[in-house]
DNA sequence: TACCGCGGAGACGTCGGATGAATCCGGCAC
DNA sequence: GTGCCGGATTCATCCGACGTCTCCGCGGTA
């Protein structure tokens, strides 16, 4: 095995054993690779490699750090992963969603507070039709906090990672299908009802019924025509990539490359 | 932002955008990081982030291919993330487990062939109680066997993905019920048998029923060996070694600290 | 012609050093 | 006490060199 995959591991082993905990900082660059047996160019990629994944957390001038390793840091390279999935990954992907967010969905009507429920009902309510953009972002922070709700941080993550995904598709179904915008508040002011009841069966139903109504509409495209959906991925990378090619000015702090593609977060 | 960053995203956007397809070869290593503008050492840390999440595959004295980017591999760069989770993850994500198998196995009841019912019947029969370490094995390719029936592939890598972390827990959870072995195989009977008539409901609950079995004794277990506070990952981890290793059966997961859990090619 | 072995070319693997940039921190002036 | 400054530390990046592995064409041989 090459000298960094063995460091990878090395490093790992550091982590589930407990010697290194999360928040720890590591020894520098070249303690480490002396002791690991190898040179500061080869424990730099396999330092490279684990943050790209969120294990660690390097930072210049200072020192390399092992994350808080929380699910929602440790699913983040799951967004980066599933943009690179092609069509009919698409819908695969839809398909889970439409088994997890329902269920999620169920949890959180047994458990969800009297706050919580406020706050999804003044989402609903301020999310009044105004453009498509504006209802994708509410519609982000709508299923999140559902999920998160259930009260399965990992749960939650997971569906926020694989939902993000599904952005651009919503953006172009928004496009094409005007009535949209009311029928996803309706939909949502549904779910929010139900949770309020705590009628899990009903709030998952819901769910459900609204994750199919997307899904329907996703299959019919991506069967009806050959190139039907804007390009998967590329386009919102389109900030990002822009600061790559080098006239852009550089963001401001602490640039990633697996940051969430999702429009929620800007850098 | 970084250099290194920006050439994973540039390279990233090369295969979004079609330029680069799976199977294709990376131009050489002095090559592309000319064209990308940076240096050798810094593009090869790119590559070597990309291909630890399995985008890349690089081949000495060959080549750098982009992989086939199926959720399989896509995926497996999960499992080493589970790895680094604690015990209350586990719980969580045993609870993701727990939505997404019975609905996988439902799936495959509506789809399942004669021959994979075939396939599963002697499974289960040639699974006669010998020893632990070949029930664990026999169960994982058991339930792999049927999520992939799903017909949903990245459904089916997902649940191989998140299931795989908790085969430590299951030896351990072996080594202390003796009748788990014959439990299990009964239980892996009834949902073929529910496959087998194609009742999708039956076979969902069977498998809730199953995975649930399982659950509640590693919550069990969990609650037991845990103070009411949150403990680092790494102390329980250990005692779950521990446990497992203490024993004659000395299953080969705790044996071996570089171990590499995910299943890939040797190296 | 078909097969086999060999060696060169190309590509990745690893190393060590040098320089630049960001951060941290202690000392000093006010 | 506050704020500034410079040295020390650490990561970021680059460069050049050498080793090893793989591929593949070129002859040689049967």
């Amino acid at each position: 095995m090459a000298v960094t995959d063995e460091a990878i591991l090395k490093i790992k082993e550091m982590i589930t054993s407990g010697r290194l905990a999360p928040g720890d900082r590591l020894p520098p660059e070249k303690e480490l690779s002396e002791s690991l047996g190898l040179s500061r160019s080869s424990l730099r990629e396999a330092v490279k490699a684990l943050e790209v994944i969120r294990v660690l957390d390097v930072r210049r001038g200072d020192g390399t750090y092992v994350t808080s390793l929380e699910p929602r840091l440790l699913l983040e390279a799951l967004s980066f992963v599933i943009d690179l999935h092609d069509d009919k990954s698409v819908l695969e992907i839809f398909g889970v969603r439409r088994i997890l967010e329902p269920a999620a969905t169920g949890l959180a009507a047994m458990r969800v507070s009297d706050e919580e429920v406020a706050e999804l009902t003044e989402l609903v309510d301020r999310a009044a039709a105004d453009d498509i953009e504006a209802l994708v972002e509410h519609d982000l922070v709508f299923h999140s906090k559902i999920v998160k709700a259930s009260g399965n941080d990992y749960l939650a993550e997971l569906i926020d990672s694989i939902s993000s995904h599904t952005v651009r598709a919503r953006i172009w179904r928004g496009l094409t299908q005007g009535s949209v915008i009311d029928r996803t508040i309706a939909e949502h002011s549904g779910i929010v009802s139900a949770l309020r009841e705590h009628d899990a069966e009903l709030a998952s139903a819901r769910a459900l019924t609204h994750i199919a109504g997307i899904e329907d509409w996703l299959r019919t495209a991506v069967g009806a025509t050959s190139d039907p959906i804007p390009r998967p991925l590329a386009e919102d990378d389109a900030a990002l990539d822009d600061a790559a090619s080098d006239d852009a000015v550089a963001p401001a702090a602490g640039a990633d490359s697996l940051r969430r593609t999702t429009p929620t977060t800007k850098e």
